[in-house]
Parts: C-alpha cells; structure tokens; sequence
DNA sequence: GCAAATTAATGATTTATTCAAG
DNA sequence: CTTGAATAAATCATTAATTTGC
C-alpha cells in the first residue's frame, strides 16, 4: 500500500513559542573571515515558528531510562509507507544501471521518474535511494565475495564489475573501483514549499506543467 | 565586495550536444526474481534520453595548464557560484542551531530558506548543507578538543554548548553526540524538474510567492 | 598599496552505516 | 533476509582571508 500524497496535515505549526527573538550576540568568531557586511536588520526574524522540528522523539531514545510512552510507533501510516517497485521498474532501473548510469541527476531522475510512473508509483526520491543502494549493494557484494572466496587477491583481481562500453562519453566512470579517483557528477535538486498559505500564489498561474512531486514526510520523527 | 543579491542571470547552463545514444546490446539477464508480471512493456523505454550526464567541462582538466587564459574567471559567478552566505544569514542560522535544530524538514527549511532569502540569495538546500556542515564540523570540532586537550575542560568558553532550553518538547536530541545513538528525524525533499532553460528572470522582483528556485548545476563534472 | 600565491573555511557531493518495513 | 530510507562521515572543490613579493 502505497497512499503516498496525502493531504500533508500540517496542523501544528501553530503552536509558536514564546519570546525568543534573534537578537545580537551570536556573531562572534569567524575564524577566517570577517565578512562583515551590514548588519542589524537580522532582528525581524522570528524563530518561534521554527522551533517546531518534530515532536515525538520516537523510540531508540536513551538507553538510559527514558523510555517513550507506551505509544511507540502509531503512525508512519499517514503517507509513509515505502516505495514497493514493480518488476517492470526494477527491470529498468537495473538496465539503466547496467547501462553505467551511477547518480542521475536532477534532469535524469526526473525522466526515470516520470517513466517509471507508468508502471506504479513512485517519486524521485525513491530512484535516487535506488541507485544510491544498488551501487552500494552491489560493492560490498563484490567485496565479501573476492574477500570471502578467492581469498585475498592482494593484487586486487578486477572481479571484472560493471564494463560498461557504451559510448557515454565521460560519464561512466568507477568502473573498477578500489580507488576510484572518485570522480563526481553533480546532482541538483531543491526542497520545494509545502504549503500554500504561508506564501500566497498570487499568480494563479498554478504549477506550469512540471509536476514537482511533493513530498509530505510525516513531521515528527520519521 | 560581495555583490551578493544578484539577480541570478542563470543564462548560461544551456546543455548543448544531447546525442550520445546509448544503443543496445544492454538487456540481456534478469538479475533478480523474475516476479513474473508483463514483462514486454518495459522494452519501450529509451535510455537514450537518459544518459545525458551533462557536459560543462569547465577547468580543473590538467594542473600543469594552471590558469587557462587570461579570462580564467569570468564565468564561474553569473548563476553557478556557490552559496555565500551573508553575515545575517549566517547569524540566523546559529540562533537556530544553537536553539537545537540540527536537521531541518523540508518544511523548516522552506521557511528559513524564506526567511533568509531576505538577506540575501539562497536556497533550500544551502540551508540543509549548512546545517549538515555545521552539525558534523562541530562535532569533530569537539572531538578533536577533546582528544587533543583532555587536560582542563574548562576552556574559555566551551564554543558549542548548545545548551538548547526552550521547550522544544522532545526535539533537542543528541547535544552531547560523540556517540549518539543515531536518531532520526525525518527530511522530506524532492527533485525538480530543471527543464526550462532559463527560467524566465523576466521579473526580478518577484520574490514573494515562491519560485522553487531550479537549480542549475554545472553538470559534468566536477 | 595591490595582485598573485597560499591557506583556512566551508559549501556541495559522494560513500559508508544504520535502521526498519515487508 | 532483502532492501528502501535516512543520516553521518569522508571528500572534493571553491571562495575569501591572509600572506608575500614587488
């Protein structure tokens, strides 16, 4: 069951604290560089309405007493369940990967994203988390197995891995690892608001057609 | 100078030469539990447009070539320079760390990020870097004190000290680390599409409503 | 005094670990 | 157990201070 989407029942950003308004006092110290630049101005700022991380600390807390309340873990159902790919996404993905893509981009994410959707949900986080994983997976896999069972090839033997060949001029890269130059891509993406109120759309132009998936995470922990 | 607050030109990450084609030769095997289902369908997906990593050379190519040309930087800044925080910014996001954020949701760090677009450009995710950085160079900060001068805690001033103690119910977490337990918070976020190129800087005005800032990203490389 | 070279900070990514859902 | 999700650690890369040579 996946109901991800939902609602995004953000109801308690009300709760604002008291005082505690940004004042002076917390510019001291720059090691190396005393931007200075004008100041002041800063004090318009109000934290109470971020000090509202999350509240429910959610077990795993200290070992040392401190116990949550007998309401251990109740929700996680709101929107939260995890992605569960279908065999057609993950023939994909696995293709792609095969294929030496390593850490899609924002532009390429995106696209994967939007294929894969014809096949089931899914938001881009999750083909991210899945290249992330497989990658790792499929090194360490390879780590226990050349370590485990040919028993300590100092002169590494190249277990061969991924061989891409296809032409993807510079982009493949880490092909063989152990000491990848470590090489980087770039990845881009953003947070996005999640929530209209606070910053009215004036424009009802409304989303052009680029669907910027929300993404509701339930508040508190987790 | 810091001539921060610029309007962000951003007109010059046009990605050029989308060939590259990624032809076949690459769907062979099926790795893991065939689960079945209607398999086919999956074939009508086109890597092609896909593995279009970026291109953006850049320099850093070669050490010896040190400073290319006489023009070595005159690109780096109109829309693909690093986030340079100004000094409320930085100010704001202490308060806050001091107050004992540590990992922003998304929803906290769109609002800082509002908050503090004020000041200066920024984005979400310069908010969720700088918490991240700050949060572990603290901590090594501290670590490194501690091993280093085991002898007389009683330092000048214990710089970090945290210390929250606003109510935050159940939020603070971890102001001693060295070996927290690993909690958790929960970060929502999502990729964006960054399609149009250029987006519109027609109106350098508009603030107000958000305008999920694309972020371009000088592909390759790095 | 300034601009290139050096260096300290720190922004941005990637990799390694860990936790937990199914 | 497998693997999606999330965080922390390690690293790379760039910028701004500082230093240095003129």
């Amino acid at each position: 069951m996946k109901v991800h989407q939902l609602p995004l029942p953000r109801a308690f950003w009300e709760q604002h604290e008291p005082s505690l308004t940004l004042d002076g006092g917390c510019k001291h110290l720059r090691p190396l560089a005393p931007k200075l630049a004008s100041p002041d101005t800063v004090s318009s700022f109000d934290i109470k309405s971020f000090i509202r991380p999350e509240s429910r600390p959610r077990k795993l807390g200290s070992p040392d007493g401190k116990k949550d309340s007998p309401q251990a873990q109740v929700e996680t159902h709101p929107g939260g369940t995890r992605w569960n790919p279908t065999q057609e996404q993950i023939g994909i993905l696995e293709m792609l990967y095969r294929d030496g893509m390593r850490t899609p981009n924002a532009q390429q994410i995106e696209q994967i994203t939007s294929q894969l959707g014809k096949y089931g949900k899914i938001e881009g986080k999750n083909v991210f988390y899945w290249f992330q994983n497989h990658k790792a997976r499929e090194r360490q896999k390879q780590k226990r197995n050349s370590l485990g069972l040919t028993h300590s090839p100092r002169n590494s033997t190249p277990v061969t891995t991924i061989s891409i060949s296809l032409d993807t001029r510079g982009e493949v890269m880490e092909r063989n690892e152990e000491n990848s130059p470590y090489k980087r891509k770039c990845r881009s993406w953003s947070f996005e608001s999640l929530e209209e109120e606070s910053c009215r759309s004036s424009s009802p132009k409304e989303d052009e057609h680029r669907t910027l998936e929300l993404f509701p995470l339930h508040p508190e922990g987790r």
